[in-house]
DNA sequence: CTAAATCCGAGTAAATCAGTAGGATTTATC
DNA sequence: GATAAATCCTACTGATTTACTCGGATTTAG
């Protein structure tokens, strides 16, 4: 698990928020997720200190989306809560390296890296939206074949 | 930096094994990786339990491969040093979700989890081995280009 | 016998993770 | 203006992991 709960948590927030149109509290996004509202809080703080979200203050306040749901990329989330999604030092900073003979793993690792970050840069939060709403209309259809329609 | 130096040092030791006919010994790998030698016997240890490598005991003793390079993929490797690359819980464990709503973030995920693995489990140590011994000989290269041949 | 090597278990400083706790501030409503 | 509901901010904490170090037991070539 190389993507800790801090980067799980604030995606996830983000997509409840991408449902809402108006502000939306830490301890109702908390109770939807079934996680710690205070530490939430903290990271829609850095989300917020990032730009991807606004708050407003005081009683019936809450958070919002400061952006179109579509124009935040997963990657910039995860890099804003994460720090890096590099697999090794290296290949971010490649003076970390010190070994003598020549290493083979270099390019492996880049290429895990590089493909990772495409991933992340084509997923956006609509996206994630989208598949969280399929899923409830899934949900919603199998309830209804479980209750047969007695009317027709 | 999700690949700790465990799986790091550990694939790099196996590339350095490859070159090698007979038993090479902790402190020459550790020499020419410039890590610590102790550290690295508990991770040849992990690979030795695994059945990836073979010790010899005692005086001019050391380490083998106990397979051919092509027949051990960096994915096995990097799982038996690392654990696990699941990016996040819910991957390896789906009853690890506890969350109220649909999470659309579970395609995701799984996508990014798939390509890390499919990328590991297509590069071997023959293949690492192959791309140090390409560095190696562009480095000779280098330096015959910066010593002119008086003797043409 | 000795030197060189692996084997094995214990310990450890530092960092990170996943929170908890508590108080200050802001704001809509009565 | 009082109150309740919310965000804001900082500090602390227990558990775990990381990247080692250390010491000693055992094995083996010469």
């Amino acid at each position: 698990m190389w993507i800790s709960t801090r980067g799980q948590y604030g995606l996830r927030a983000l997509v409840e928020l991408a449902r809402e149109t108006k502000p939306l509290a830490i301890k109702e996004i908390a109770e939807r997720q079934g996680i710690s509202g205070a530490y939430l809080e903290q990271i829609l703080a850095l989300l917020r200190r990032a730009g991807y979200i606004k708050s407003t203050r005081g009683a019936f306040g809450g958070y919002m989306l400061s952006k179109a749901p579509d124009q935040i990329t997963t990657l910039e989330v995860i890099l804003t809560l994460e720090g890096s999604l590099a697999p090794v030092a290296c290949v971010e900073d490649s003076s970390s390296c010190n070994h003598v003979n020549a290493c083979g793993t270099e390019n492996l690792w880049r290429r895990v890296d590089a493909t990772v970050t495409s991933i992340l840069l084509g997923c956006t939060v609509a996206d994630l939206l989208e598949e969280a709403e399929f899923k409830d209309a899934v949900q919603v259809m199998k309830q209804q074949e479980a209750k047969p329609n007695y009317q027709s």
